[in-house]
DNA sequence: TTTCTGACA
DNA sequence: TGTCAGTA
């Protein structure tokens, strides 16, 4: 087996930082008006950037405009804002430990013939077996399968 | 042109 | 929340 990449030679990976949204493009984004948006900022529900120059506009992140199409969604079902607000933290904050955790243990990418396998990190705490997870080929059947190999098994990739 | 704050409805 | 005024 051997690696296509590790998760530091990564090369093109997306940072959503650095997309980041005056209030006009926010609003006609979303739908939501700048008006509504800034009553928000007066409530605590949403903060936009600091910016690190002196201008006065706000900045956006990527994150938080995700955040304001969610708070839209439950308005649009009917919710008071209060309500949005209460169901979007309690989605954010069950998704982001389950974000965190399947983002740092991503280690790689393995492959062995015409099979590619995700790295998964170490299995035991000795650090001599390595998890895999990969689906089967063709299959409708989506479901993800593990298996442990030791890590002298897995050849660097040439670069 | 866009955005900002404050005011009034 | 929308809109308008007067700015930066």
């Amino acid at each position: 087996m051997k690696y296509l990449f590790k998760k530091e030679q990564l090369k093109f990976g997306f940072n959503m930082s650095q997309y980041v949204f005056r209030i006009g493009e926010i609003e006609s984004m979303s739908g939501i008006s700048a008006r509504q948006l800034r009553y928000w900022e007066s409530k605590g529900i949403i903060m936009p950037l600091e910016r690190e120059d002196e201008q006065s506009g706000r900045i956006y992140p990527f994150k938080m405009f995700i955040r304001i199409m969610m708070i839209k969604t439950y308005l649009d079902q009917g919710n008071t804002l209060k309500n949005a607000v209460i169901r979007v933290d309690e989605t954010q904050n069950f998704m982001r430990p389950t974000h965190d955790i399947l983002s740092s243990a991503f280690h790689g990418l393995v492959y062995e013939e015409d099979m590619v396998y995700i790295d998964l990190g170490d299995f035991d705490t000795d650090g001599n077996q390595r998890l895999l997870a990969y689906q089967k080929k063709s299959g409708e059947n989506q479901k993800v399968s593990y298996r442990i190999v030791d890590k002298e098994d897995l050849e660097e990739s040439d670069e």
